[in-house]
DNA sequence: CACCACGATGTGAGCGCTCACATTGTTAGC
DNA sequence: GCTAACAATGTGAGCGCTCACATCGTGGTG
């Protein structure tokens, strides 16, 4: 299964093709000053031995390993996942390899172990995933001597937000914000909110932008419940939310999982969706168009977020070189899809007993 | 934010410490010919210097990277995923870094890509996620001078199975059996089965446990109809099912999406679940519990799937060194999880009309 | 007491590449 | 026609580590 002939080096290009070594590595790496002929017979020759550049040697003569690492929690969420597929994709568009450490808790030693590990294995820049308040603080204490890039969380919407860090997110305000006048339009009298776990950043980027559309309306703002971003979760704040107002016509849900808990919630209290009760989710995960009824939900780009995490890594480490276009903005937008889990406020009726 | 003082190296530490940088080597790689004393004096010069052992030049001087490879499709199924997340801790328990390669398409090309460029990373050996059979056809034509190891798809079940290929899986193939025979157990006289993709090698081996289970009880064999693991698809199959057999009374869907759009479906054509039709699911996703009603499913350790894979890659990559123990079993066990989705056979009904 | 074996240490070469510089040959310029 | 400039190429020294080997001291053996 293994080949057994040690592979060739450029050395070994070199003899074959009459020239230097020093040459081979030109032509290897696209330089200009090589004469038409020369690069023939050296591309011939390297074709010939089927050579392939020695990475691990390259990257010590030149201390650029031309790998980006990512550090990312352990979540199967949907969010995070998608974003760690997008930063491969952009990089590996580049020629760039990706290494990935996984954070099993949010500590900070734990952290510094994903962070060094990621050092030792000395990749050039890291994309960093740090949803919650903790994870976020511990990364930036022991802050590496590597550039990092920060995406979701850091940065999630706000008019006039100025990052001291250099990061990407999506606008979760922004989106929360679209979500909750989305059932202010319809009619409804005020928004609830079932939101995510409060240590999340996007959490309360969520609650930010639902209280501004709120408060931009004149809509009284009731408390809010917060989840762990689970179904149960969701199941059961929306048993206490309903406890507390049985009212309630709307509910903005801080993510698409919660949302279905909620749906269940709703179900079993009798409540019709969206008859009785309307229902907003956010994330828009694959099996949202199947709930029953199908989730009205905002949508992110997660991959689109990891291309811009990529991008914006690779103007922090190479400042000048290759300018690769204009810095991307840092604020991807989202998009409220409006499925049939929403639907206009109940007509006037009695006031309860 | 970053230091310009350069990195310390093996000679500045043999410098202060009073030795040689061979006797440092020895030290860091804990070699035991070195006296107490030496060691001590060693250490306390690695830790004042704040040394790092420099990844690359061991790589470069080993030919071995310490970094894993993994293939990974463009999917965020739960399976994959959570696999992945497995690899990562089982590897970085055991020291040893994980890049990702992403394969977008399932073309013979792209996965040579992929395998191309976790090579020039110079990685030690791959773990391989092939689920579809042009995919690992294609990564089986274009075997890598790499140790290799796959991990799903190939391996999920069948008795004396002998895979010619070090492989490592859940025993899909059992589980789909377990499933099947628990509706058999309720007194359902035959289990239909909605289907994955059958170019998927998982989806096959559920086929077979499910027609295993039936024809073992004499129970008749309806047809099947595939969908694509798409909470859209089930929703349509189901349609398909319900249409070619009004009178079904359970249904093992290949997977839990599938299975919340065959709920819908059910749901829409005015069947009570678990009361006219049983439905069971498999993978377990983590919402499959708050699914109306709450899912009966297969479910999978696919962390474990993980492990277990880079534990039998490490037997393949040093053959008889630090044994690590036994190789592990390659077929993972799944677990019947019965929640409220399924229940007994309707009882006897006056024919259709 | 000479001998050898063995543990503890040091020495130098080399992994495969790129860097900085030296060396050619060629053409342009006055 | 002689120098300056430049393109095309070659040379050697590292990058930071490990490998194979050489060396030194020590203690047990007959």
């Amino acid at each position: 299964m293994r080949s057994d002939a040690p592979a060739p080096v450029m050395t070994d290009v070199a003899r074959l093709a009459g020239v230097s070594h020093q040459t081979v590595s030109r032509v290897v790496n696209g330089s200009p000053n090589v004469s038409g002929p020369t690069k023939a017979k050296v591309l011939a020759a390297m074709e010939q031995l089927g050579y392939r550049r020695n990475a691990v040697a390259r990257a010590l003569a030149t201390r650029r390993s031309g790998t980006l690492g990512v550090i990312t929690f352990n979540t199967v969420l949907h969010g995070p996942v998608t974003t760690l597929y997008g930063v491969e994709r952009a990089a590996s568009a580049l020629g760039l390899g990706v290494s990935i450490a996984v954070v099993d808790q949010i500590t900070s030693e734990a952290v510094v172990r994903a962070l060094t590990r990621l050092q030792d294995q000395s990749v050039d820049g890291v994309v960093a995933m740090a949803p919650q308040q903790d994870a976020l603080r511990a990364l930036t204490a022991e802050l590496p001597a590597l550039p990092t890039v920060f995406v979701g969380g850091v940065l999630g919407g706000g008019a006039g937000e100025a990052s001291a860090l250099p990061a990407v997110g999506t606008d979760q305000r922004g989106g929360a914000h679209a979500a909750t006048r989305h059932l202010l339009d319809l009619g409804h009298r005020t928004v609830h909110h079932l939101a995510g776990p409060q240590d999340w950043l996007d959490a309360s980027w969520r609650v930010e932008g639902w209280r501004a559309a709120l408060s931009a309306a004149g809509a009284p703002e009731p408390e809010f419940v917060a989840g762990d971003w689970s179904a149960r979760s969701g199941y059961s704040a929306m048993r206490t939310l309903l406890a507390a107002d049985p009212g309630l016509t709307a509910v903005f849900v801080a993510n698409d999982q919660m949302a279905l808990g909620a749906l269940r919630a709703l179900d079993e209290a009798g409540r019709s969706v969206p008859g009785d009760v309307s229902v907003v989710g956010f994330d828009d995960v694959p099996e949202a168009e199947f709930f029953r009824p199908p989730l009205t939900t905002v949508s992110q780009q997660f991959a689109e977020a990891g291309r811009r995490a990529v991008q914006l890594l690779l103007d922090l480490i190479r400042p000048h070189d290759t300018p690769s276009g204009p810095s991307p903005r840092p604020l991807v937008p989202t998009e409220l899809l409006v499925r049939r889990s929403s639907g206009p406020a109940p007509g006037v009726r009695s006031g309860v007993p």
